[in-house]
DNA sequence: ATTAATTATGTGTGCGGGCACACTTTTTTT
DNA sequence: AAAAAAAGTGTGCCCGCACACATAATTAAT
């Protein structure tokens, strides 16, 4: 049963009495075609509403597109690195059939050169485009300046590199989320409470987030004026390892006795509720990520607040805008500020099913 | 330049040495096979990892997926019912050239004929699949009644019918939201507050909505022992007209001078807010759905807390869903409530852009 | 004016699969 | 054992579009 007929090249043809060719000629703007009928197939075009089928164009041209990823290895599936590319190879498997091409790189979270390794054999492919999780803020400059050297169109996820002509960043607005992160803390502690930004650095370079993380949240407080009444401490612990975080936290709980609240800056919240709960300290925590530990955390009450960044999200959207920019020519918006989610134990469950 | 070479029929039957009408009749279990060539092209499909080409398929098939939905007609653009339409919309575009087509009907939600108008339009034209926010649950009933009975798959949003056979329900876990809601509500109102559940009706059937949203925030407050310290009032009013409104809570507010948080039911929190600003009352309020006129309350501090259930993307997924099925014949998870987003004033741009 | 060089226009093939049909081989029927 | 039916297999055309190539109509050059 024909419910709508598609027009098609043919229609527009018959319709403004040439042939499919001088059609084609129009459309992609080749020349060689006189200024009267090039007239009658546009009105042609206009009057049927004629769209080109992109299912049909895709087939016949055939071509290609490989886009290379680049983010750290997750050191296991549960990992919050596993995510991005849970949701780039999710787009990639519905864009296949579109000559979308996926391969992903991963470099050691704690080794700069395994960075660097892994960007030369990319920019050796000379792929169509690229997805880069720059935590290696040097490194990384470096890596972009070659591909738009090359003239190879990326997507920046989870972290920007300011000053760069990169397709577009997706990722959270990081001062904002820092600011959320204070109101909720704020909003789980009685007045007159310390409260402690809780920074774990292992290797890398990423200061200046962590700089517009401590403002932003810092932000909340003198904003609504509640300077006089929280007092705001921040340690910065140079590891991620468990040993050292507690026997750190120890040192500075027994110096600081008044904290109630903990705002940690990274993925392992689940550490500090650990803590909390062995030593029975009654601090609440919000954290980021949704990774599974801080599920567990979170469900025993040990976290209070998680700010996700829907990091699958990140990587979906990372490689759709590739896929529009090669099948569509469409140019994304730069900057594309990911929703911050804000996750208590109550409604956890829908962002596990599908985030 | 060709990186990865994708398999197609030719190769598979190169490789299994017969012809692609017995591929075909392979893939599609069309008989009319010799058992050992069957066993070949199978183990040549295996081998070479062969999946057929979507969109050459599509192509080929060439058939039209006439898909209706139907839900409330929105007075405005910024109404909450034109969301799930404009995703619908956006996802059908996404899918035209799949041979996807939508159609929309609208009922006026405080006329029940209309909606049996418009389902009867609908079963005339007896679409490949539906898409329905069963408002009146009733009539709703009798509809899908009639889809079951003429085979026609469909999927409801926002709101589900228990007992009935839809492919997938799509929407908000409408208790769960509510003891969101309890629990929003009650850290940002001190210790010893009244507060008031605010239900607003106009005419339609949602009583079990109502009741269930009802029973779960109670349940807040009952599982976490607050209720001596809180006391929960409830107010219907069978309006949602500004003046009659404004009245009856004038009239409420006068005989229950405690109370100092609202939450309100349905996606007209802004009219409480709006009241409260007008006389300088200091009373928080939580409620439903990102409409225009709650972010401007946000913003402007009257409402806390927005719960949002993103009624974009239920329309999105809900085309998905049917899209999924005409073209994979995939089967969706029958319930697949929506994540259920804490909207503050400070991410609410977020979604802003996104939802 | 005749040929060469352009420019304008039409035709045909292939992208990967689905399906109708033709043809061959085997099995069943009488 | 011959005819009819069924099972097994291959070929060709179509889906809508892009692009190479062939052909026709102009224009420029000699």
């Amino acid at each position: 049963m024909e419910r709508t007929k598609k027009i098609t090249i043919q229609d527009v043809a018959k319709y403004a009495n040439v042939s499919v060719g001088t059609i084609d000629r129009v459309i992609h703007n080749r020349g060689k075609v006189s200024p009267e009928k090039k007239q009658k197939v546009e009105d042609a075009i206009k009057k049927l509403n004629f769209n080109p089928n992109l299912l049909a164009r895709t087939l016949a041209l055939g071509n290609q597109f490989l886009i290379c990823t680049l983010s750290p290895l997750a050191p296991s599936p549960k990992h919050y690195w596993s995510m991005p590319k849970k949701g780039i190879d999710q787009a990639a498997a519905m864009y296949k059939d579109f000559g979308i091409v996926v391969e992903s790189y991963f470099y050691n979270l704690f080794d700069e050169s395994s960075f660097v390794e892994q960007t030369n054999k990319i920019l050796e492919l000379n792929p169509n485009g690229v997805i880069l999780a720059p935590l290696f803020l040097q490194e990384s400059t470096l890596f972009v300046d070659k591909l738009e050297k090359q003239n190879i169109p990326y997507v920046l996820i989870d972290a920007d590199i300011p000053d760069h002509e990169s397709l577009a960043y997706i990722g959270p607005d990081v001062k904002r989320s820092a600011y959320i992160a204070g109101k909720l803390l704020n909003s789980v502690i009685k007045e007159n409470s310390d409260i402690l930004i809780l920074n774990m650095v292992k290797g890398f370079e990423n200061a200046s987030a962590l700089n517009r993380i401590e403002k932003g949240f810092r932000e909340y407080f003198t904003e609504n004026r509640l300077k006089n009444k929280i007092r705001i401490h921040t340690l910065t612990i140079n590891s991620t390892d468990k040993e050292t975080v507690f026997r750190e936290l120890t040192k500075f709980y027994i110096k600081n006795p008044l904290i109630k609240g903990v705002f940690v800056t990274n993925s392992k919240a689940y550490l500090i509720s650990d803590f909390h709960l062995l030593h029975e300290l009654d601090i609440r925590v919000v954290g980021y990520d949704l990774v599974e530990e801080n599920i567990e955390h979170l469900n025993k009450g040990g976290i209070d607040y998680i700010i996700s960044q829907s990091p699958l999200q990140q990587g979906v959207r990372a490689v759709q805008m590739l896929f529009e920019l090669f099948i569509y020519k469409n140019e994304p918006k730069k900057v594309q500020h990911i929703p911050l989610d804000i996750i208590i134990r109550e409604n956890v469950d829908f962002y596990i099913q599908f985030h």
